[in-house]
RNA sequence: GGCGGAAUGGCCGAGUGGCUUAGGCAAGGGCCUGCAAAGCCCUGUACGCGGGUUCGAUUCCCGCUUCCGCCUCCA
């Protein structure tokens, strides 16, 4: 079987073919850095980490390559009101997105290229599209004209005598039609400039996209990824540009549902942000990732705290059976590693899942399936039944992110370096409790139990004796 | 005004012209346990409203209602 997904131009799920085999490029828009993540980007963000990992699971060699736009009319606004230098807002907010990105476990692209680093490619595409008449020069701005391009607003469906005209702000504009949009902004006092034959000034939001994608990816690319949000007018612009300049650009465009809160979309605009590094702090970063990513990846998603809840409950379930199974396990040198696991350990029905969409609701109900085989194995006593489901478990979940005995979490499961020292206390609590229920004294058994607990650790007792975990 | 999407059991969330009608969470019952916890087993019959097509529709068609996104910076 092979993959399908759902293709924005077409509004339908196509049979992904890649431009050559073997190999997919894929373009994400990645952030504007003026503010730190909410968990709408960082949801996009595993979105499409989940795509990626599920081409490479497939065998694909994939180049990916997710943007970061550093400069716009924000980050210098907000610049100007710190007091600061714009580049200094651009790199404090990257670094909170890349930290956000590695806390929920999302692989490093193969690139990431920022927009004020590709100005002189930027030039060049301006030059190609004046030349072919599709862009103009006026009063230091560079525009591009949409009515040279008939095709226009075939991305996203709309049609330009539909368009609201939008309300120009800047009466300064030399646009000759209120659709058309800026390529590069003409250098204003006071703010950052660059060079160019038609004077100085700044990339324009879509034009980096489209320079960027060609010099990495080519001129024609495979999938062309970001939040659907971005269809108008931002891919929409990036394609006009693209097209008219003669290039091929993105053959799928695959756009992420976007997430709601108190009935509206999330956005910095709004005001109704849930940060990222606030969110962690309540649950643990793969319990976030587990809540982002189970959802498909189009649907949308309305934030509460109790269905966030509810994935921390419904993660711990998949987690504790590779807990207690690889514990069991590792007596019989069982692997540890993932790099053990072959693709064969993936049953069909959870491959047949992502190749559909990334039909993740259907893929993680096959991941429960055999978590509930796995615990009956586990409890009946069955090594080999019990292996066979870890090793299934373990390599689903890694297609999603979410192996908890894998990077980043396993230190999360371990206990961390302070692992050994913790062990070695709770087990003096713990033989003195086994004691008690020795001599049928459960008074004590209780009070040792409910000491631990109240200091965050759990017991359960098993047939092979007690185990603890640090349950927040 | 234009374009696109959505309404599913207590909740989250898939999906399908009928066939055992996902999965998770929560709930109730059972097994297990000193008691728990975890786990396993069982129970729960839902598809916004009104028409239509059909032997049969939650699933297709038409209309309606409500909600969301985009048309302006936005993942």
């Amino acid at each position: 079987m092979t993959l399908r997904l759902h293709d924005t131009a077409t509004r339908s799920v196509r049979e992904f073919s890649p431009l050559q085999p073997g190999k997919v490029s894929l373009y994400l828009c990645g952030a504007t850095v003026q503010a730190p993540p909410h968990i709408g980007h960082i949801r996009s963000g595993v979105n499409f980490d989940i795509l990626v990992r599920w081409l490479r699971a497939s065998g694909y060699d994939v180049t990916y390559c997710r943007n970061v736009t550093d400069i716009d009319d924000k980050i210098l606004a907000t610049a100007k009101d710190e007091g600061t230098r714009w580049w200094a807002i651009a790199e404090r907010n990257q670094r909170a997105f890349t930290r956000a990105y590695d806390a929920l476990g999302c692989e490093p692209p193969d690139v990431e290229p920022r927009a004020t680093g590709h100005v002189p490619e930027m030039i060049v595409l301006m030059e190609r599209l004046i030349d072919s008449a599709h862009a103009y020069s006026a009063k230091g701005d560079v525009y591009f004209d949409v009515s040279s391009l008939p095709e226009y607003g075939s991305l996203s469906g709309q049609r330009l005598e539909h368009m609201r005209a939008a309300e120009d702000t800047d009466n300064e504009s030399g646009k000759r039609d209120p659709r058309d949009f800026a390529l590069w902004k003409g250098a204003k006092p006071g703010e950052p400039s660059w060079p160019t034959p038609w004077g100085p000034g700044r990339p324009g939001w879509h034009l980096e996209c489209s320079a960027m994608s060609t010099k990495y990816l080519g001129p024609t690319f495979d999938i062309h990824g970001g939040g659907l949000d971005l269809v108008f007018p931002h891919h929409e612009n990036e394609q006009a540009q693209s097209h008219a300049a003669g290039d091929g650009f993105a053959r799928y465009w695959v756009h992420n549902g976007l997430v709601r809160i108190g009935g509206e979309k999330m956005s910095k605009s709004l005001g109704n942000s849930l940060l990222v590094d606030a969110l962690i702090t309540q649950v643990r970063p793969v319990e976030l990732r587990y809540y982002l990513g189970q959802a498909h990846y189009r649907s949308e998603i309305e934030y509460s705290a109790a269905a966030l809840a509810e994935a921390v409950t419904a993660y711990r379930r998949l987690e504790g059976f590779v807990a207690r199974a690889a514990e069991l396990l590792a007596g019989d040198g069982a692997p540890g590693d993932l790099a053990s696991l072959s693709d064969s350990s993936l049953p069909a029905a959870f491959s047949a899942a992502m190749d559909d969409d990334l039909a993740v609701p259907q893929a993680l109900a096959i991941v429960h399936e055999s978590v509930r085989e796995g615990n009956a194995a586990l409890a009946a006593g069955d090594a080999a039944g019990t292996a066979k489901s870890l090793a299934e478990v373990r390599a689903m979940l890694a297609v999603l992110g979410l192996d908890p005995l894998a990077a980043p979490w396993a230190a999360d499961t371990a206990g961390g370096d302070l692992r050994p020292v913790v062990d070695a206390l709770i087990s003096v609590a713990l033989e003195q409790r086994e004691a008690a229920r020795a001599r049928r004294d459960f008074a004590a058994a209780d009070a040792i139990r409910y000491q631990l607990s109240q200091a965050g650790v759990s017991v359960e007792d098993t047939p092979r004796g007690p185990r603890w975990e640090l349950r927040s």
